[in-house]
RNA sequence: GGCGGGAUUCCCGAGCGGUCAAAGGGGCCUGACUGUAAAUCAGGUGGCUCAGCCUUCGAAGGUUCGAAUCCUUCUCCCGCCA
């Protein structure tokens, strides 16, 4: 059992929903919740400084249990001080266990497995070895060495990093498999939860104790399953919940997932919803009672030229490395007050950029979608604080600028 | 004026008698991206009445069953020598 028993503050709660605002206490400071958590996998939101995400609103980062295992290695981050002060981030950071690595290693995207296609020319298959009982064995992406991650591996790993939310070993079950093995992984993902809290307990006075551990529900489509494997992180030592695995095969399927989860989840205990992402979802997650988020979507597109804008239609985005931007001499996103658009540059400039290959049209592209992302999160806790959930999400979802 | 080298599909650039509508880049277009092996990846990129046909490899002729590839002349580039 952890310290913060309490660490969510809920301060208001929506009527019309799930949703509530307040703030998660950490060992590092709060976080504002319902908050996004922007990616730091391997020690970094890809080419923003830490003061950077933390102007634009930014109370947690969320840092790779597997990818820091694999490079530079616990020990060596440990050894300077734990993640914070490794990557010159002394604000709270939640660490992912590497149970999604097993999956993708396996499958690629999530996306790629639930269509049944390879990723990235189908190189990204059959590194991981073999699942057992005891754990995963799978081939390193760096060196091509055999490596081994177990639950007790990976909470030794997070305790060593320092991170303020440590989250179980899981199977991220895939979408494309029966419903026994998903089933029987789910289960296993339950026994695993029991030895990340064994051995957080037993290792918590003397390191983590303070850290916050936080169950993983899986149970893939399966109300059942999914109802079942939140009754049991929920009744479990686990101090919150993450919603992971797959979420279906759509959106409408996915929310459907996390409304079965949170519908049985306890109020006190902060909940965390794995790998969402677009604006639509973080609407919807709030809305059933999600705290965190966390995605790769903002600052991946971001590298890869696409600009967060107010436009459902086009999914909220504009990829800027299209020639008829070439000319462009609007703004990058009209009326944003993000450090990159209070710049008053143009599209033209980003697409001259982007294709000039120049690192700070990425730098620019990144820092505005995580604006675009964080004023969304501001605008929805400030709403259902005001007890205006609805009308808020109503706009936002038409287009409004967040 | 002389001697060499070169002109290839939007651009650069392979090809050097048939398996070439023509490698490979770039550009362009489309698509993907949701617990990041991702500043990435996939597909397309002459035309059509599209399992075939037509038009393309500076221009015009020629050799050959057959030419982007060989020959002749011409046009234009680029070196070197005068």
């Amino acid at each position: 059992m952890t310290v913060a028993a309490n660490a969510l503050d809920i301060v208001a709660t929506d009527p019309g929903s799930r949703a509530r605002t307040g703030t998660l206490n950490l060992i590092h400071g709060s976080v504002r919740t319902p908050a996004f958590v922007p990616l730091a996998t391997k020690a970094t939101v890809r080419g923003l400084l830490p003061a950077e995400v933390a102007a634009l609103g930014y109370d947690m980062v969320l840092g790779n249990t597997y990818h820091l295992f694999i490079d530079p290695g616990h020990e060596l981050i440990a050894g300077g001080g734990g993640l914070h002060r490794f990557m010159g981030w002394e604000r709270p950071i939640i660490t992912d266990s590497g149970g999604f690595q097993v999956f993708s290693m396996g499958h690629g995207t999530v996306a790629d497995e639930i269509k049944g296609r390879a990723s990235h020319g189908g190189q990204r298959h059959g590194k991981t070895l073999g699942i057992t009982e005891e754990g995963v064995s799978f081939r390193s992406h760096v060196d091509g060495s055999t490596k081994f991650l177990s639950p007790e591996i990976a909470m030794e790993i997070q305790a060593a990093l320092g991170s303020d939310i440590a989250l179980v070993f899981d199977e991220c079950t895939p979408f494309n498999v029966s419903r026994d093995y998903t089933a029987r992984s789910t289960e296993r993902t339950h026994r695993w939860l029991e030895r990340c809290l064994s051995w957080h307990d037993e290792h918590g006075a003397g390191g983590p104790a303070s850290q916050l551990v936080y169950g993983i529900v899986q149970g893939g489509v399966h109300e059942d399953l999914r109802v079942e494997s939140a009754e049991v992180v929920a009744a479990s030592r686990a101090d919150g919940v993450a919603v992971g695995g797959s979420l279906g095969a759509d959106k409408a399927q996915m929310y459907e997932v996390v409304d079965w989860t949170t519908a049985v989840l306890p109020g006190h205990k902060p909940r965390h919803l794995l790998g969402i992402g677009d604006i639509d979802d973080l609407i919807r997650g709030v809305e059933l009672g999600i705290d965190t988020f966390d995605c790769a979507m903002p600052t991946r597109l971001g590298r890869h030229g696409v600009a967060l804008v107010p436009e459902p239609e086009t999914r909220w985005r504009v990829d800027l490395t299209g020639a008829r931007f070439r000319d462009d001499q609007g703004p990058i996103c009209e009326g944003c007050a993000c450090p990159a658009c209070e710049l008053g540059l143009t599209r033209a400039y980003l697409h001259y950029l982007l294709k000039a290959r120049e690192l700070t049209g990425l730098r620019l592209l990144v820092t505005h979608n995580l604006a675009f992302i964080a004023r969304l999160m501001h605008r929805l806790r400030t709403a259902i604080a005001a007890g205006e959930l609805a009308a808020e999400a109503a706009a936002l979802r038409a287009g409004a600028l967040p």
